[in-house]
DNA sequence: CGGATTCTTGAGCATATTCAATTGTGGTGG
DNA sequence: CCACCACAATTGAATATGCTCAAGAATCCG
């Protein structure tokens, strides 16, 4: 049950028609081995949802939307350490409780979530599950490598580049208008700041820049044009790493 | 066999005797669990270990030493992605291979190594190995979370102070000479710069101040002494979350 | 002891931050 | 439908923080 359409952004067309043999199909399977376990919980912007269940630990596995996760160490500003997109898992136990972790939808989306101690003991029985959380963790893994590399090392137009390039390739589809590649902007400057490692003034500096040399063209708010994805791979040294790890789509 | 003595610094007295209750014991035991299937790789510093085993993927476990794992993106420096600590596990498959990772000892010690394929059967059928897997995995995820948020947020003096925080939580010893905590630096500047995201000048003098400030105590070139823990966890924003994480050990 | 490496330190510079003012957008109620 | 408000995003000028480059000191290793 609930299987069925995806509330993301449901005022918008485009997004709908994604190019991905995704992870969806997938997700269904697992839903099914998951069983009565799962409970579903569907997201809104800026909801909190709560790490702990039942005063246990949980597992979340993302159906649809986008959920960032956040730390806030004292004394310094918030820390979007991952975005999870739909197919990806979160442990609640990784999330540094004392560091003010949380989970946070960006967007309108469908949650699973099941106490982690099943979970767990699926994952001894189940090989498909187990196959599944592996996979998805060694992706998000692989993520967080790269996400460390880009605020570790890169200036500013080279991480905004590669979290634009992320986005493109993750959720992007083919500019109806020819050549680019549109996709939504899930999150807040704010959001997408705190993700880089950049102040929010900084952020929208260097998109202006962008946007003025040509390679994004920013018609609605919450959504990005990419004339030349090329450009803008060029733009990001994370390119040839991203498209390895999601180049199972556009491109 | 050659489960026996660390060969870590061997010239060294004090850091022979770790007053940790550590995975040690855990190791042992799981040694015997992977069977003949591991191969133990003696490590030393700056030696690159080949990620890939026959074409194939392999899975690493740290028995003794310190190893880092880095990656580097075309015209940026490297970063270091994680430092690896006994216990610590690492699947090939996480380190990408387009943006030039490596996994190279900072220290002499000992590896096992596998196949990833042949892991992941023991995986499914051993709940040893599974739930020792699954916490590493865990404890380097939150570990990796804490350090997004430190070279996503702090300035180098939080990013040094809470490197040199997790260093004591993880590998000190009591100072002999009451009050302060030892430790062993197992990795160059240089190391420690691209892992925290800095300048290896800048690290430099962070170091010097922290030293003429009285925290730290640096009197041989690889060892340090802090002074006072209090003093040094006060500088990190990190510290609560690190504690929460290692706190199973020392202070 | 000599040579190579690593580490330290200084001066000048570049990049991103801060702070504040302005514009734009979405939602609410008249 | 418009006016209004709250909030998000943009932009500028001044500042600060860490980087670059280069020289010198300390340490390691043969």
């Amino acid at each position: 049950m609930t299987t069925g359409t995806n509330p993301q952004s449901t005022t918008r067309p485009s997004a709908g028609v994604p190019l991905c043999k995704r992870k969806g199909d997938g997700l269904a399977e697992l839903q099914t081995s998951l069983g009565s376990h799962v409970a579903t919980i569907r997201t809104r912007r800026g909801q909190n949802v709560a790490l702990a269940l039942d005063g246990g630990e949980a597992a979340f596995i993302v159906h649809s939307g986008v959920l960032t996760v956040s730390v806030t160490m004292p004394g310094t500003s918030r820390q979007v350490v991952a975005i999870l997109f739909p197919g990806d898992v979160l442990h609640s136990g990784v999330v540094p409780r004392e560091a003010d972790g949380t989970l946070t939808p960006a967007n309108a989306g469908e949650l699973w979530r099941l106490r982690w101690s099943i979970f767990a003991e699926l994952l001894a029985k189940d090989a498909a599950i187990a196959s599944f959380y592996h996979e998805a963790i060694d992706r998000q893994m692989t993520c967080r490598a790269i996400h460390v590399a880009a605020i570790g090392q890169f200036d500013c137009r080279q991480r905004v580049a590669t979290f634009l390039f992320e986005l493109a390739l993750r959720t992007g589809t083919p500019s109806p208008s020819g050549g680019g590649v549109v996709f939504d902007l899930p999150l807040s400057r704010i959001d997408v700041a705190d993700y880089l490692g950049l102040n929010a003034d900084t952020l929208s500096r260097t998109m202006s820049r962008l946007r003025s040399s040509g390679v994004l063209d920013h018609s609605e708010r919450n959504r990005a044009v990419v004339r030349d994805l090329r450009a803008l791979a060029a733009l990001s040294p994370a390119s040839r790493a991203l498209i390895a790890l999601h180049g199972d789509r556009v491109l």
